[in-house]
DNA sequence: GAAGGAGGTTAGCAGCCGTTCACTTTGTCG
DNA sequence: CGACAAAGTGAACGGCTGCTAACCTCCTTC
């Protein structure tokens, strides 16, 4: 038995899919209540308001991409290791998550000022969770390199819905493949 | 003596780094007016609607994109540098423009059907150029899997807004060897 | 030095859209 | 069964925003 989402979680990924494909104020609010059989207003029984479903929704990706990626850092046994897990971790995430990894990407600017210092802040720490462990397996970065190295392999993985014409076991490993090659030490070198 | 741009850019480049920041939908006719001395309205003198703005801006830079590549690409002798200046073309370009950069990316939503045709037109053939060139240099790659890999590196460079806290040398530097390093014939193994 | 076009201004309209309101339906529980 | 809360509905409001209208001011040009 299939335990069925519940109502403000099918409002999430509709609103998700949505934001994903036309950008927030792209979409409307009665578009969002159609696109889970309810119409416009009734939305605000479940939401504070629009504005707050995309707090929602950026808070709880973030907070999911935080946990997974320190946990299988923390899990791992060795540097090298913790860094093929991340890059795996946000691969699988840019994959099945697809609409959400895009929202997060694009939609920060529409955040209200609480919400997205709560984002923001977020964000910072997952980053640095990857600046630590790139530069425990390429002691050349120094710290703004491996951070902007960190931001360029998330633009690599997170392209993924732009292209997704291949299936996902060969997508997944080719992002992966290439992730890691671009973090490589011979890419250190002046 | 410095030509002075035409009004007509200045409006351009405004609307570009405000719709880079704020998202189409998010900035106004009178905001744009006013990043260029003049008040709202005065802005249709020299464009037919704010969609013509974005519709303008985005068929500019495909052109570029593609122009410039395709010509590095024929002045290249083999293939090997082909790839190199192609990275070098698409860093320097993202890292000159990054507000265009960022346009292209976020807002192709936002066009009029027409207009995106025609950009999506333009978009595809730049990334022909790529393709041919990356099955060129690492011939293991069959064509949807190099498609990919180029959206990736994409991706990848088209990420630099983001991050930005290095000089812009080092930058380029930086990320034209992750480009390159992650499309080497090593990651192309099973 | 009149004529006229290019480029600017302010006022205002029309439509969209987020939000609220008053009301109904539905389901649960004592 | 009766009651009450949760969830949904259509109507309406209010503010924002793209665009037009009407008018003004230069600058050029014959």
């Amino acid at each position: 038995m299939v335990e069925k989402p519940s109502r403000r979680d099918q409002i999430l990924n509709a609103a998700a899919e949505l934001f994903a494909r036309h950008g927030f104020h792209g979409v409307g609010i009665d578009d969002i209540g159609a696109a889970v059989g309810i119409s416009g207003p009734a939305l605000y029984r479940h939401f504070r308001s629009k504005d707050a479903m995309l707090g929602e929704m950026l808070t709880s990706i973030s907070e999911r991409l935080l946990d997974g990626g320190q946990s299988r850092v923390d899990a791992a046994s060795d540097a090298e290791e913790a860094l093929r897990e991340l890059v795996g971790w946000h691969v699988d995430f840019a994959l099945d998550d697809p609409a959400l990894i895009t929202v997060q990407m694009r939609n920060l600017a529409n955040l209200t000022d609480p919400d997205r210092r709560r984002v923001r802040a977020l964000q910072r720490r997952y980053v640095e969770v990857w600046v630590e462990t790139i530069r425990r397996t390429v002691p050349g970065f120094d710290e703004p390199t491996a951070r902007a190295a960190a931001h360029a392999v998330f633009g690599l993985i997170n392209s993924t819905p732009h292209s997704a014409h291949l299936d996902r076991d060969q997508m997944a490993a080719l992002l992966s493949r290439m992730a890691l090659a671009s973090l490589t030490p011979a890419v250190v070198a002046s």
